[in-house]
RNA sequence: GGGCUCGUGGUCUAGGGGUUAUGACGUCGCCUUGACAUGGCGAAGAUCGCAGGUUCAAUUCCUGCCGAGCCCA
């Protein structure tokens, strides 16, 4: 027996990192580990990992989220499955564009549009960068060179060519609607990119007058758009003004081309006990108003154009800004005598979430996916979806039921996906790409192979290369996609639909689709969407739906709270003996947290151990150091002490001079695998990583280890072997958790690394014998017994090796009477 | 304002209609025993957010409230 095979002292992040950058440095060693290779012949697991956006820092919530699933995808490949873990950037979207208007001090809209799609490429590319890094540092074993990005021609194809399906089977459609727009930004967005700021804001009393002369007060927000007011209702059911129903009312401003007047009419959304219970209704001052004018079937008027100003149905205020608009109509009734009351109140006011303007609805001509129609079977076909956990699914089917409209898909803006369409010279046919080219119709004809249509029925008139002459000139849409339209067909991308249809036929439904609960609505419920349109399908076998990271006090991490936590600080922490400090502001005041030692592997178990997937989980460097790298520690010592033991040359054959304890941990282990191995298969992290640390800092160095720790100087062999066997095994069960740390040690002490290994630890036949049962059934007796010699001895403040007289050996451990009494010393 | 999820010792967490509520970290006390003081052992610490209800019995089921989070109007 030498010295330790294992040279370092303890676990260390300087460690950690050499080893890390040695695994990430040979390429061909990484892809041999972790590529995908769909010919193995193994049972496909495609992960469809969410692509980060890149934008400055990657949010350490997101980061811990990122860690735990590479976790499920080391784990099904030691489950012996082909695993494709990709990796994937989503680079497409309003946030870039904002970063380039910042940058450069010019709104998108003064630009050459190429040249600005040059800016934001070259700024994207250099934030994607950092988060490779970041990628890397945290341990991720994604399949780095197929990198996909979504802004790539590849995926944006893929992009246009679903929504070419989907606009020849009329899932899609272009449609004259009333839409959520940014006037500032210039974009229609959806209802799931609206969110609500306080504002002051003032309601005022106006008097109106039927033409029958009598007066009434209607409250509003809105004053400048009762030139767009197309009926003036009441509830049905109040008595006060039933009299009035069916007569006109004027109009209290002036307008310009339409009727002065419009009709009193009853509709049950009027909420009676507001104001005056007399509601004017315009196209378009919130959904309600929408939903009147719809089952009323009213003809709206189109008040606001694309820059935010008034129309001419407007007249006097044609031209003027919303805002403006609002103080002089305010104004003019105010010198007409109208204004009855006038009080400031906070409001709920709806603004984009990119732009934080406050949002129109207006009409425009769209294109949207067709979604209402299909929701009953969406909710059958989601019936085969494993969700992780359970509960969560039913973010999913809140949302569902409260889908009442189309999505709206096209978006007036730049660094986006193009909607693959041209127009013909007079509207009527449109001419769309063939599969799988990107296109850019803003900027390029229709390729060759492009196909003519109807613009309505969607009739294909015949090629493009045949009916060009006669379409006289073509013009492309300028319009682009909403992000969400590249995102929700991430699963079908990874899983190869039109690309490789072999591999799709065995990978899709896809495996499993990780992800955070904030984007169910978004992200999940798309995907699913367009799973259901194109393929009437499931999309995913699994959809593992965590929680969100915290700051220590349970509050979202925010800019302007103070409270955010730099994902590098953590994973860096400890580095090159550096401590880490943190100043958060908390509830009361800023707190200084300190860690002397994090780095990715304590990381990765912190999240594996402390957060159950679904829950919020607070971020806390002091508690993840505190907590787990004790663990880290123990078990690293664990191995280094098996470590000066040598290594049976042939550990699958079990030696014949097992002793009764070595049966009895070996019982144990192999229940702790059997229990892992079902976590895994569960994609339940949480309990295949307590399982592991338990039984690797607890009963196997405090009990076993301790029994036999004689035997094993003493050179025994069956000692060695079921130590050896167990550590080894122990690490390649361990490996998704800490692949570095599992790895490191294992190809030290048994010259094959733990993230190699291509099927789950199973103990060999005959190391488990007929009396498992037995074995299992005296666990707590042995550490009820070692805990009360060590308590007497503590009592009488003898020393652990003093010889103690005079102590029976329980009859239930009578077959463990040898190695307890040397363990004890007991004579 | 509405919906959904969560709320267990100082902190994190397991559990779940029924004798003393799981474990970890921290705290306190003791211990250098041939890997590990970045260790070991032991102790204290919770009326399971609050208030009602159902039940022979609730922390577990129901209702309301409070707090946190997500989502929506």
């Amino acid at each position: 027996m030498g010295g330790p095979t294992i040279e370092e002292k303890r676990w260390s992040i300087d460690l950690e990192k050499r080893i890390q950058s040695e695994h990430y440095a040979d390429r061909e060693v990484y892809n041999r580990r972790y590529s995908f290779k769909p010919d193995s012949g193994k049972e496909i697991f495609v992960v469809d990992t969410p692509p980060p956006y890149p934008s400055g820092t990657w949010h350490i919530g997101a980061v811990a989220q990122y860690s735990m699933i590479d976790v499920i995808a080391r784990s099904q490949r030691l489950l012996g499955k082909e695993v494709f873990f990709p990796w994937g950037v989503d680079r497409n979207g309003i946030n870039i564009e904002f970063t380039v208007e910042r940058n450069t001090g010019r709104k998108m809209k003064t630009f050459d549009r190429a040249e600005f799609l040059d800016l934001c490429e070259t700024t994207i590319e250099e934030y994607t960068q950092a988060m490779r890094e970041t990628a890397a540092r945290v341990g991720l074993s994604c399949d780095f060179d197929k990198e996909y990005l979504t802004d790539s021609d590849e995926y944006r194809a893929v992009t246009q060519s679903i929504f070419v399906d989907l606009f020849r089977r009329g899932d899609i459609v272009e449609d004259l609607r009333p839409n959520i727009y940014d006037p500032v930004e210039g974009t229609t967005i959806a209802d799931a990119e609206v969110e609500r700021l306080q504002r002051r804001t003032k309601l005022i009393d106006v008097r109106w007058t039927t033409e029958a002369g009598q007066d009434v007060v209607i409250s509003t927000t809105r004053p400048e758009l009762i030139c767009a007011c197309g009926v003036v209702v009441v509830h049905p059911d109040d008595e006060r003004y039933s009299e009035l129903v069916g007569e006109k009312i004027q109009l209290p401003i002036d307008t310009n081309g339409r009727s002065t007047t419009v009709e009193i009419r009853t509709h049950p959304s009027v909420k009676s006990d507001f104001g005056s219970g007399v509601l004017m209704v315009c196209s378009f001052g919130d959904q309600n108003d929408v939903v009147v004018f719809r089952e009323l079937a009213l003809t709206p008027f189109q008040a606001i154009d694309l820059d935010g100003r008034m129309t001419e149905v407007a007249g006097p205020y044609a031209g003027l800004k919303v805002a403006e608009a609002r103080e002089k109509v305010i104004e003019d009734l105010e010198a007409a005598g109208r204004i009855v009351a006038m009080v400031e109140k906070d409001q709920e006011v709806p603004v984009s979430e990119r732009g934080k303007n406050p949002v129109e609805i207006i009409l425009l001509t769209e294109w949207y996916v067709r979604q209402t129609h299909i929701q009953g079977r969406m909710k059958e076909l989601i019936e085969d979806i494993e969700f992780h956990p359970p509960r969560n699914k039913q973010f999913l089917l809140d949302w569902m039921d409260n889908i009442s409209i189309d999505w709206p898909i096209s978006r007036r803006r730049w660094y986006h996906t193009e909607v693959p369409i041209w127009y013909a010279d007079d509207g009527s046919k449109v001419i769309t790409p063939p599969n799988g080219i990107y296109v850019q119709p803003w900027r390029e004809g229709p390729p060759d192979g492009s196909r003519v249509l109807d613009r309505k029925t969607r009739e294909d008139l015949g090629s493009w290369d045949d009916l060009r002459e006669k379409l006289g000139e073509v013009v492309g849409e300028e319009k682009v996609f909403d992000t969400w339209m590249d995102s929700s067909n991430s699963n079908l991308y990874v899983s190869g639909y039109l690309s490789q249809p072999e591999l799709f036929e065995k990978a899709f439904p896809t495996g499993i689709r990780p992800q955070g609960k904030e984007i169910v609505r978004t992200w999940l419920y798309y995907t699913l969407l367009k799973s259901a349109l194109l393929l009437d399908s499931p999309g995913f076998k699994h959809v593992w739906i965590d929680g969100l990271g915290m700051d220590p006090w349970g509050r979202k991490m925010s800019k302007s709270l103070g409270n955010g936590i730099d994902a590098d600080s953590v994973l860096e922490c400890g580095a090159g003996g550096r401590t880490g400090s943190w100043k958060v502001r908390g509830p009361d005041k800023v707190v200084n947290l300190r860690a002397n030692k994090i780095g990715s592997e304590c990381f990765r178990l912190w999240k594996a151990c402390d957060a159950q997937v679904g829950d919020d989980f607070h971020i806390n460097p002091e508690e993840i150091e505190q907590k787990y790298f004790g663990v880290l520690t123990k078990m690293f010592n664990v191995a280094r002490f098996a470590s000066q033991f040598p290594v049976p040359d042939d550990l699958n054959s079990i030696p014949e001079s097992l002793e009764p304890e070595d049966k009895w941990i070996l019982a144990e282990f192999n229940q702790v695998l059997n229990r892992v191995e079902t976590a895994w298969s569960d994609i339940d992290i949480y309990t295949a990583a307590q399982s592991l640390k338990n039984f690797a800092t607890g009963v196997l160095p405090s009990h076993w280890l301790e029994m036999v720790k004689s035997r094993l100087y003493d050179g025994d062999e069956a000692a060695a072997w079921t130590i050896h066997r167990i550590v080894r095994d122990l690490l390649d069960a361990f490996s998704p958790i800490c692949p570095f740390f599992s790895h490191h040690i294992s190809s030290t002490l048994y010259e094959r690394s733990a993230v190699e290994a291509e099927s789950f630890p199973i103990l060999p036949a005959g190391a488990i014998d007929d009396g498992v049962e037995g074995w299992l059934s005296i666990t707590d007796a042995v550490m009820e017994f070692n805990s009360e010699i060590w308590k007497i001895k503590k009592e009488q403040g003898l020393s652990l090796n003093f010889e103690l007289t005079g102590i029976e050996i329980p009859n239930d451990l009578e077959v463990l009477s040898i190695p307890l009494s040397r363990m004890h010393r007991l004579v």
